[in-house]
RNA sequence: GGAGCUGUAGUGUAGUGGCCUAACAUGCCUGCCUGUCACGCAGGAGAUCGCGGGUUCGACUCCCGUCAGCUCCGCCA
């Protein structure tokens, strides 16, 4: 074992070609590969740049050749040779740097290592456990490497981009107030205040606010938020937002701004070149089209309503669903009338999850719909259903009949499903979708009440507002979310900036005004000295990677992410406490584990 | 809170009641090999079949429970 001794590094693996050839070099890295000859040893050494190759020989460097004999995997080596162009045939291209080599003339072993649980290469096949309890094996893996710096150059990029726009990157506290409405809070208990809790932000959304109040005009922030909820492959208990809110500003300006920076970060990281203005949709529009409010316009296969065919039909499923005030749709999976009975059983199944009870289906023949329920169906309906749907022979025709929201999901999740089965949005690009005009206010049955639908500082659409309280699920909010391949990568809204406005929001949310004093006083009070319009969004930060990295989940962009139970496997967090750090929190378990 | 999938040498898999004294590949160890690049050749070590219980003459295999990971519903923008 060798400490640098002064040794240093004069080149990166991957950086090394023909233009170096003939000079010395000082390459450090890890041992990919040995290849032990006998008389002749290889050995790809490996940085993060890439891969080299070096040859040790005892006509070269009789002491480094021995040396090299006891290397092994990932080994941490320095090695002092010259570059030199391949021996004629010996050229590797599958290796950038394949048409040169290191000849060692001394080999320095700087660390050993044990023999790692998995290797350390792409496309690997190994149990998640392993690579979250590892993660420091995991990410010497090229894609990982590639994902953190592909991660590295989006921050820069919305940094250097909304730097030239006069934003001012501003911190906002860890240590945080907990509120009402949106999801549920991390706490950390105040050892100086006994009873005591702060919480974790969510968001800096008060926060961005009030830095508008204070005249600073134009905020951002990368920075992290932390929801106590469950996960999905797209969600972590902590993740990154590009957090920004701007003064004097309408909804077409944060739209218009956001889609250059996002069309700028698309081109730094990807190379990607995104074509503007992005497309728009109403919430109301998506929901009918596609049932969902993220929808992926990828490909079509839309939700078509055949409410009005189906209310005179004699099928009970379908009428008494539109007497009952529900609607019937459907959508047209083209091509999938050779679907067997089991494969159209496991669609329904599919659509149960998501409470549908039942699937409708017709398949479509040439000599007409074949479906356990075409007998209650007219000649002529059955013709005017196919046409609705544009149905085409080969084609298989799936309909829900259930309240609207029921009739969404499970249609709006059922064409996601199939589009997967049938590859439709397999590598089609990239799809930016502004969905705009949301509700400000939805019903929530389990409270009874009406909760804010992005959250309860988004301005309602000034012709709206009248309805604010004689009908509040009519209005419309000047909130956007911006949708790429069917996720959600960001959201905002226009703010209000008006005590009177926010109270009546308050009140439209159940928010009794002693309790909105309580919890957001220092809010409204800010609003009475002079609160500039003011309006932004923020984004998901490692969604938008996840898609833009072509990755299934955030974790393979994120540096330390946890399992499904909130768990780092590789530091064991969370774990037990000293009982006298409990005592210093004044906190006192209920639960003996 | 709920549903589904997965769990067998370091790793990835095979094995669906006795064929298992658990197989294959790779990795690991030893030896040989001067142009390999997933080097090759020969030999070797390595598994209480996630854990606990049950059924059975007999369980890696069937049943129940439990733990862990993943996907999803609910939850969450």
């Amino acid at each position: 074992m060798t400490e640098l001794a002064g040794l240093k590094r004069t080149h990166h693996c991957g950086a090394l070609g023909p233009e170096q050839a003939g000079q010395p070099v000082v390459v450090m890295g890890w041992v990919q590969r040995r290849r032990d000859h006998g008389g002749l040893i290889f050995i790809d050494l490996r940085d993060r740049s890439g891969l080299i190759q070096v040859v040790f020989s005892p006509d070269f460097g009789g002491e480094a050749f021995s040396l090299a004999g006891e290397v092994r995997g990932e080994y941490v080596l320095a090695i002092e040779g010259d570059l030199r162009i391949r021996p004629e045939g010996t050229e590797n291209p599958n290796l950038p740097t394949g048409e040169v080599e290191v000849v060692a003339r001394s080999l320095y072993i700087l660390n050993q290592a044990r023999t790692p649980p998995f290797y350390i290469e792409d496309d690997l096949n190994v149990d998640e456990n392993l690579r979250l309890r590892y993660r420091y094996l995991d990410l010497r893996r090229p894609e990982m490497q590639q994902a953190m710096i592909m991660r590295h150059r989006a921050a820069k990029s919305v940094r250097d981009f909304l730097d030239a726009r006069g934003f001012l990157e501003i911190e906002t506290p860890m240590l945080t107030r907990s509120t009402p409405e949106g999801a549920r809070d991390y706490l950390v208990p105040s050892r100086l205040n006994p009873g005591m809790f702060y919480a974790l932000p969510q968001s800096p959304q008060l926060f961005k606010q009030i830095l508008m109040v204070a005249g600073l005009e134009r905020y951002f922030q990368i920075v992290r938020c932390f929801r106590d909820e469950d996960l999905r492959a797209d969600r972590q208990p902590e993740f990154t937002q590009v957090d920004m809110e701007m003064s004097f500003v309408d909804v077409d300006d944060v739209l218009s701004l956001t889609e250059e920076m996002i069309a700028r970060l698309c081109q730094d990281t990807i190379g990607l070149a995104v074509p503007r203005p992005f497309s728009r949709l109403t919430y109301r529009e998506a929901m009918d089209r596609f049932g969902t409010d993220k929808p992926d316009t990828r490909f079509g296969m839309e939700l078509k309503d055949i409410s009005d065919l189906a209310a005179g039909c004699g099928f009970k499923v379908f009428t008494s669903a539109v007497a009952g005030g529900g609607q019937v749709k459907g959508i047209n999976a083209a091509g999938c009338g050779s679907f067997s009975r089991k494969e159209i059983d496991e669609l329904t199944a599919y659509a149960a999850v998501y409470r549908a009870k039942g699937l409708a289906y017709f398949i479509v023949a040439e000599e007409g719909v074949k479906s356990p329920v075409a007998k209650f169906f007219t000649p002529e309906e059955l013709a005017a259903v196919q046409e609705r749907l544009a149905a085409r022979p080969g084609d298989l025709l799936l309909f829900v009949a259930d309240e609207p929201q029921v009739v969404a999901d499970a249609l709006g999740a059922l064409r996601l499903h199939l589009a997967e089965r049938l590859q439709l949005a397999a590598d089609t690009g990239f799809n930016f979708l502004w969905v705009v005009d949301f509700p400000l206010l939805e019903y929530d049955r389990e409270e009874g009440r009406y909760a804010a639908m992005h959250h309860p500082f988004t301005a309602p659409r000034a012709e709206d507002l009248p309805l604010l309280e004689s009908r509040p699920g009519e209005v419309r909010a000047r909130a956007y979310d911006l949708v790429l391949n069917g996720v959600e990568i960001g959201g905002g809204s226009i703010r209000i900036h008006r005590r009177e406005v926010q109270e009546k929001m308050f009140a439209a949310i159940g928010l009794k005004p002693e309790e909105a004093g309580e919890k957001f006083g220092f809010m409204l009070e800010a609003f009475e000295y002079g609160a500039p319009p003011h309006g932004g969004i923020a984004f998901g930060f490692d969604r938008l990677l996840m898609l833009l990295a072509r990755k299934k989940t955030i974790r393979d962009v994120m540096a330390f992410p946890k399992t499904q139970s909130a768990a780092d496997l590789m530091c064991r967090a969370p774990g037990p406490v000293d009982p006298k750090q409990l005592r210093e929190l004044h906190v006192k378990l209920t639960a003996a584990r």
